[in-house]
RNA sequence: CGCGGAGUGGAGCAGUGGUAGCUCGUUGGGCUCAUAACCCAAAGGUCGUAAGUUCGAGUCUUGCCUCCGCAACCA
């Protein structure tokens, strides 16, 4: 019989800045299911990559003053370490930059404009260069990108369209009819409402405002968008468009493009049009996970990269992250990380049911058997249980997997540590050691619970990389046969009369609190490093002082009084401001807008005595006109206090 | 009516029509082999709110309230 073959792939991630936790969340996922399918015995190709094209990057580099290759290679190779220290085992990892997939994306954009649903046409609109995106008049907020609110440049360039609206029945009915394409379900709806049925427009699939990028064949002064530059690496790693394609006939179409939710419309649409026009199968499913937050307000207000996964991996072990981003996260929805949930998840599940679960019944064989796994002897009651739970154990797992329910299936592993826990306390083996009727009897309860440790150290290796070598070294199983899934059908595999070794625990455990103190620590460093590389930076490639000195009499040209606020209300529709009427011993209060909502109420700042630049250009703020500025200190995460003067002062005094 | 997400025991979450669950925490008990770990038990929820569909709704429909991202706003 054939061998089933199970093909999986990661986004190919886009090598612009520093990676974060988030990237390895999916990688970690799709690790977990493909050593999964390989233990199962299925022929494995999971795939991973870089998506090297485009504008941004090039900008990047050039702002960095490297070559665009050097920097991404730079980028890419922390990438490759960063996979290599989390254990991902990844069959290939692509680059959209390798010659071969150049010259196959080069062939499918050829033969889609012979064949007609690539054509040439002009396209105008505003682009947004940070973002690569180009919006119509009805798309752009005031004027502005919509997706990051900068500056957008009305650019009008000839380009290559693909005849996406051709597709869009088949599109509908996929997705309407072939509920397992699209996962988790509610994305279906989220696709056929907002894009599927109000109809689809032709897509734009080439650029000639940069040319970092695949060069199109025929007219060289186009290269290829990111659509079907990025999107075909799914195919192009298995040879697609090679010489030798034997790779692609074997494991296309593939089984699952696990994506993160910001890309099912890409997935979903685009991909499947591109693949019908090129008249190949399409892929079993695509599932659109929810994204990893990072919710701990400490962390937030520094933005992103906090959350460093090579800290986390030296400080507290890969398995561990690996063992909380597979089990935390509720699959297919959002989730957040925090240090403290992740401490916790490590202390009580690894530390303290798993690691002391070893700990104990290791050391019990020690001391009872010599460090000798015994012989089974007399059965006992609870022992049914304890084997029922090892033995259906493998199959739940199993269902949960199909059906990508990856914390369910870490769940039921724990379960069987859970009972091999309580079988301790059922059994006592500290009152059997006592007598030599209960020697008989503990020879079964520690045999029994040797084997179910050895069951548990097999199902988690797909999950976890570091852990079961360890856990088969201490019960002594070195035969590679008893370290398969297959092994798991019969309870009692295990030899007796091997020696187990104690050694060092699985999992240390964790002082939280001042676990949290240090990562605190960590992270407040790693901020005043970046800052101050930055400011370096900064300052070489400027070659000025960030802040110039300056003379008092350009100090005197600000006007600076202390005003009393004699009436405050929120503004309308903004967030953050208030409006103030402000004594400043003037003829009338003046009005002045001040963004400090979050900090003070309107009530709060009655009566307050606040500093005020008074000889500020008035500016219209959501319709008021702001006759000044009210000073506040703020500090680097950004938290304001206003300023007022020690001793009351008539409002109107002068600052100076 | 800017876009999107969410409101379930103290905390974090699961649960898409049929007796409300998990983890952590809390309280009480047990045990001493083990990493002050483990095991048992208990307390604790009218599932944001109002109306509707249904024999039956946490689960479907509509309105409302609240919270969180993003956007706008920060002289």
């Amino acid at each position: 019989m054939e061998k089933k073959k199970f093909y999986i792939t990661t986004p190919i991630y886009y090598p612009s800045g520093k990676w974060h936790i988030g990237t390895c969340y999916t990688t970690i996922i799709c690790d977990a299911l493909a050593r999964y399918h390989r233990m199962r015995g299925e022929e494995v190709f999971y795939l991973t990559g870089t998506d090297e094209h485009g504008q941004k990057i090039q900008k990047v580099a050039e702002a960095a003053g490297m070559p665009v290759k050097a920097y991404i290679d730079d980028i890419v190779g922390q990438l490759r370490k960063l996979w290599d220290l989390l254990d991902i085992s990844f069959d290939k990892f692509i680059r959209t930059t390798d010659d071969y997939h150049e010259r196959a994306v080069q062939k499918i954009f050829d033969r889609l404009y012979r064949q007609g649903d690539i054509y040439k046409s002009e396209y105008e609109g505003w682009y947004c260069a940070p973002c690569e995106a180009f919006w119509t008049d009805t798309q752009l907020k005031d004027g502005k990108c919509p997706d990051c609110g900068r500056e957008v440049k009305r650019t009008k360039e000839e380009s290559y369209f693909f005849r996406l609206s051709k597709y869009c029945d088949r599109l509908i009915d996929l997705i309407e009819n072939h509920p397992d394409f699209l996962q988790p379900a509610t994305r279906q709806n989220e696709m056929l409402n907002n894009f599927l049925r109000p109809g689809l427009q032709d897509l734009c699939v080439s650029r000639t405002s940069f040319d970092w990028g695949i060069r199109v064949p025929f007219d060289p002064k186009h290269v290829v968008y990111v659509w079907v530059d990025a999107l075909t690496n799914y195919i192009t790693a298995l040879g697609y468009g090679s010489d030798d394609q034997s790779l692609f006939d074997k494991f296309w179409p593939a089984d699952l493009h696990m994506i993160g939710k910001e890309i099912v419309r890409f997935h979903s649409i685009i991909w499947p049009a591109l693949l019908m026009a090129l008249d190949l199968p399409l892929p079993k499913q695509v599932y659109g996970h929810g994204w990893l937050l990072f919710d701990n307000d400490k962390m937030s207000k520094s933005k992103g990269n906090v959350v460093d996964p090579f800290v986390l991996c030296e400080r507290y072990g890969v398995d561990a992250l690996r063992y909380y981003m597979l089990r935390e996260i509720s699959f297919g929805q959002d989730g957040s990380y925090t240090n403290a949930s992740f401490l916790s998840r490590i202390n009580s599940d690894l530390a303290n049911d798993l690691g002391n679960l070893v700990s104990r019944v290791t050391a019990m064989v020690e001391k009872y058997f010599d460090a000798t796994i015994p012989s089974p002897a007399t059965q006992g009651a609870p022992d049914d249980e304890l084997i029922a739970a090892c033995v259906s154990m493998p199959f739940e797992v199993d269902a949960c997997m199909d059906k990508l329910l990856v914390p369910e299936a870490m769940e039921q592993i724990w379960k069987v540590v859970q009972r091999a826990n309580k079988y301790i306390d059922e059994t006592a083996p500290w009152a059997l050691a006592k007598t030599e009727e209960g020697m008989a009897r503990l020879q079964t309860v520690l045999y029994n619970l040797c084997e179910a440790i050895r069951y548990i150290a097999v199902e988690l290796q797909p999950f976890l990389t570091k852990t079961p070598p360890q856990i088969f070294a201490k019960i002594g199983v070195t035969d590679a046969a008893l370290q398969t899934f297959d092994s798991l059908a019969r309870f009692g595999a295990l030899p007796a009369g091997t020696r187990v070794d104690k050694g060092e625990a699985l999992f240390a455990r964790i002082d939280i609190p001042k676990e949290l103190a240090a990562m605190d620590a960590i992270i407040e460093e790693q901020i005043c490093q970046a800052a101050q590389k930055q400011e370096k930076e900064h300052m070489e490639h400027e070659n000025v002082v960030s802040i110039a000195q300056i003379g008092i009499e350009e100090f005197e040209k600000v006007e600076l009084k202390i005003g009393r606020v004699v009436a405050c209300e929120k503004v309308a529709k903004a967030d953050k401001l208030l409006c103030s009427r402000i004594d400043l011993g003037e003829e009338q209060p003046r009005t002045i807008v001040s963004g400090i909502a979050k900090w003070y109420t309107p009530e709060e700042m009655i009566g307050k005595q606040v500093v005020v630049v008074t000889n500020l250009k008035p500016v219209k703020l959501r319709g008021i006109e702001s006759q000044g500025m009210v000073l506040c200190a703020s500090d680097a995460d950004g938290n304001l206090s206003l300023i007022s003067p020690i001793a009351p002062m008539a409002a109107g005094s002068e600052v100076r």
